[in-house]
DNA sequence: ATTTATATTGATCAAATGTTAAATTAAATA
DNA sequence: TATTTAATTTAACATTTGATCAATATAAAT
């Protein structure tokens, strides 16, 4: 009697689960660095190991592609997050202000694909990006700028508009990693290497974090 | 007697150099917006108002295209720079400094396509990459890294690898203009504003500069 | 073991892309 | 004005690309 036919569905393989997460990441790195235009998705099948035609298959299609690859990398990066929150319960203001954003810089050095998928984004169809923003970055911003604006009051971060602030420090926190082979052909040596990275995040995070009061 | 027979040269017509013209500010919107990869010549030349077969007679081809881009957008931005530096003869090394920083930040604002064609180059193809390296970036920046270390020395700009810091103001400085799109989307507002603008100079130069001795 | 849903492969299509060459038009030179 | 160089247009090409569909292979469900 049920209106609504349940077809019998069968539990998901795991050579699905191999093949879309071989695709997502080719996907992530292609769309990334050259844009949703400039990716091909015979390109990317080729990068994972798989016959392009999968992707249509697995994802629907390019675009279809793209928002899976977008959901991927911003549920890593929120889980990354939300961890380390986890794990600073009872610490002090100050000290979580300046580990979630070490945290925040430490991701963008070891995903660079992250900002850089957002940067094409930003420059692609108007669609695209305002479902990513619709989606992901506008609930996120919500409890960053409520963090940037406590810390504030409290006068250990620099004063301004936090909005305007917030991207500031995502430009100066993720920058080198960004153009990070530019900055190799420049300095000689990888924006990635952990000493480097350590050195960064002292450098930002001295920028922007009061020294002041305590 | 002539061994190089020289073919009558004539005069360059204006409608040359109008064609040449629409068709680069064109393509450094393009290429900055979707990278090498993602831009079609087709796309470019109808942006320009001219037909797609002028793009290789004008410049040969995609690739040379870019490069002459590449020509056009440095040359304006070093033409830029050197004439407020010679606007600055006898003024203190201060004021010196916060006003060429300052002039960059205007001019990412005002070409935000110089610095996003920078980090489409910097994940496109090597080659491109390190083109642009060697003919404009390294020798640029060899000034640039001189000035940031005296002002260090004189102690009116933040302690640090200046190569490495360097990195970090542009990206602080031009964040907001290479993702303004997303920005206007969680704003409300465009960066491009003058009074937004302004406020994102203090801002960024407050971060950088030293308040101290004076 | 048989059935059946699903994953994978191979073949094909229409549209888009970079490039080239010939034909045509416009402008500079003699 | 006649000539000739250059700019523009038109036509065509070989590839690449995203997408679709039938076939085959694989694994879950019965």
């Amino acid at each position: 009697m049920n209106a609504v036919v349940d077809k019998k569905t069968r539990k998901v393989q795991q050579r699905t689960l191999d093949t879309r997460a071989a695709i997502t990441r080719a996907a992530l790195k292609e769309f990334a660095d050259v844009g949703f235009a400039g990716a091909s998705t015979r390109g990317i099948a080729e990068a994972a190991g798989v016959k392009h035609t999968l992707i249509a298959h697995h994802f629907g299609g390019k675009e279809a592609l793209w928002k899976a690859t977008a959901k991927l990398v911003f549920g890593v990066y929120n889980e990354r997050l939300l961890k380390r929150r986890g794990g600073l319960v009872g610490v002090d203001e100050r000290t979580v202000l300046k580990l979630l954003l070490k945290e925040f810089i430490l991701f963008s050095a070891e995903v660079p694909e992250f900002h850089r998928f957002m940067i094409q984004a930003s420059q692609g169809e108007p669609g695209r990006l305002q479902w990513l923003v619709d989606r992901f970055i506008a609930p996120g911003c919500v409890g960053e700028i409520a963090l940037l604006s406590a810390a504030q009051e409290a006068g250990i971060f620099v004063k301004g508009d936090p909005l305007h602030l917030r991207h500031i420090f995502i430009g100066a926190a993720t920058s080198v990693f960004t153009v990070a082979n530019e900055y190799r052909l420049l300095s000689g040596s990888s924006a990635f290497d952990e000493s480097f990275v350590d050195e960064h995040v002292e450098l930002v995070l001295g920028l922007f974090l009061q020294k002041g009061e305590q």
